[in-house]
DNA sequence: GTCTATATCGGGATAGAC
DNA sequence: GTCTATCCCGATATAGAC
């Protein structure tokens, strides 16, 4: 998808584009060079004339798309907001990049449970010491018995990540259960935009 | 794990077991068999004395993790029992056995969004029907208005999965962000099986 | 920069001896 | 049933002409 474009658009672009939607496709495994060189409508050589191996061809595509689904998010948690906006805002925010990008999750996830090593290192240095801010202020809060439950920060994160994250991960097996189309994810997701921000505040804070 | 039984075992037995240790790891893709072979101590030629093919093992490995996973949970969901009480025990039972088989669940979505047709026929036929009865139960509280915010039974069922399985499949985010060793993910899970049910069902009933 | 041809290798699968 | 040797294909990668 996304494409037909008839303007003019490098080999260089046409080959990473190609290679983004296999690789989150098919996993580093999965993907084929040969595809990537037929949905770039290039020769296989040229992938190699670009960027030498499959390896780093992959790199190039992980990388970008970690740097598309996380900062943007993290730099809202870093802000000096009260909780609750904070809250709702991330819901908000996260889940509308994630629209964007819907098969990064699935992506991301995929290649952090089959070969961590690779990927692991990005966020131990990009994402943690961001995110640290936002831990704290939650388990400030639940020292102060703000949250439901006394919950501790993990709780309350997992919680949080998990409703946002896991029904683009689980796209298959929704739209198995409930026979929707792509057109009835869609509006699922906006559903879930809607009402999720408020919803996860209330089951979050006293 | 699990494993070091110096009892007698037939090959065929040790076989299937590296085999499902390798494919929950790696995936269809990443798995070799001669990885297999090694991790059951036997030889390569073996593998294809007892299974065939890649495809075949593979085929037995994710038919026994599906059935693993799926049926008991199904037949709590078709039980005769009032929605809080099937939501309170939904949420601890399939939280208990995933626990025993903590690598199910991202290797059935990996192969899902990988390479859904393989996979999805047995969701079709096996999941579906028996889940209906739980579906309608909560569509029929809805329409009661006994459910929070009058939420459709697709967001209901979503969040439900989503808080379960999720932490699972993001076990390696989780380690990093709160710098949990297993023994700490162990207890993440067990706090989860405390708490969870009782926060399900206090986030979803009016 | 782009193509064709080819090298090289890994991995699934089979043959056949024991 | 188990082993060794080998086949064969598919996939990454490179050489070299244009």
């Amino acid at each position: 998808m996304a494409d037909d474009k008839l303007e003019k658009e490098s080999t260089e672009e046409k080959i990473f584009e190609a290679a983004r939607d296999v690789f989150h496709q098919k996993g580093f495994d999965g993907a084929r060079m040969q595809e990537i060189a037929d949905r770039a409508n290039i020769n296989k050589s040229m992938l190699h004339y670009y960027y030498r191996s499959k390896d780093k061809l992959f790199e190039k595509v992980y990388q970008l798309s970690l740097m598309r689904a996380i900062p943007k998010i993290v730099i809202l948690l870093n802000k000096d907001l009260p909780l609750e906006e904070k809250l709702r805002s991330f819901v908000r925010e996260y889940l509308t990049i994630i629209k964007k990008n819907p098969d990064i999750p699935s992506f991301i996830i995929r290649e952090l449970n089959t070969n961590p090593s690779r990927i692991q290192e990005f966020f131990r240095s990009q994402v943690v010491k961001n995110v640290q801010p936002f831990i704290d202020q939650i388990s400030e809060a639940s020292r102060e018995g703000k949250i439901v439950d006394n919950l501790p920060a993990e709780q309350v994160v997992i919680n949080l990540i998990s409703m946002i994250i896991f029904p683009f991960i689980g796209k298959p097996i929704l739209q198995i259960l409930f026979e929707m189309d792509d057109a009835g994810f869609e509006a699922f997701i906006d559903q879930r935009i809607d009402y999720l921000p408020d919803y996860v505040v209330k089951m979050t804070l006293k």
